[in-house]
DNA sequence: CGGCTGTATCGACAGCCGTCGATGCAAGAG
DNA sequence: CTCTTGCATCGACGGCTGTCGATACAGCCG
């Protein structure tokens, strides 16, 4: 393990967080901070686990809830989340005998920001 | 080697092409298709080759202008430049002596659109 | 034609990633 | 305390991925 969470991280220095990359080209440091986090949305089960989470009732679910609707075993589920979670795309709390996971909204609208394509789309 | 670029595909059935992940569960067959063109995003060349590429005058360049501002070697670039193309976010297209590349702008209005989150991100 | 320049493909190799079963740890129940 | 349940970590393994140098292909120039 050995490696922390980065928090919500580059926020302010390898950001340049919100300007649609069609417009500037992206720094090299930003581009390896969302490299990271689109990485982690580079695996179907993580889509499916992160969707799953955030349209759950009251925006959070338990592992409990997450590991039914997959083929794959609890540690890979359990593997997952902690990608997602070093990502800084969720977040998660114990609480009592169960672990709870929500999403973190303002990472995904970075990235949705990002992604933004300029109005008129030329060709 | 072996595999075709996928079209533009998906655009139909895999879709579910719009709404915010975080309204309703991702299908399994879209979290695939969709985990293909997050993965296209997970490296940091080809991240700041796309924005190079939208952000180059006209929104298209040629390779020989991406070349020059990475460390790595051309093959590399063009391996590159072709995970991009077979992910559905740029096109290309030979002209004369040189190879033009642009970005399309659906795909990454697919992809923005998904990630964009619920209004009041509650927490 | 022959040579030169721009781009793609090939083959190889090291490192990363998704998956598993086994196991460990936390917390409630009896 | 002991048993059970929920979740995380560990170690292993096969397959994928990014990178390179070498090479092939395409088109212009002379």
């Amino acid at each position: 393990m050995s490696n922390l969470e980065l928090p919500v991280l580059g926020q302010d220095e390898a950001a340049a967080c919100c300007s649609p990359m069609v417009r500037e080209p992206l720094g090299e440091e930003a581009a390896v901070d969302l490299a990271k986090m689109f990485k982690a949305l580079s695996d179907p089960v993580r889509l499916r686990l992160l969707s799953l989470i955030a349209s759950h009732d009251g925006g959070e679910a338990c592992v409990c809830d997450l590991t039914g609707p997959f083929d794959v075993s609890q540690p890979t589920i359990s593997h997952h989340l902690k990608v997602l979670r070093e990502a800084g795309l969720v977040g998660s709390e114990r609480r009592g005998t169960w672990v709870y996971y929500w999403v973190l909204p303002a990472a995904l609208a970075r990235l949705s920001s990002l992604l933004e394509a300029p109005a008129g789309g030329s060709r």
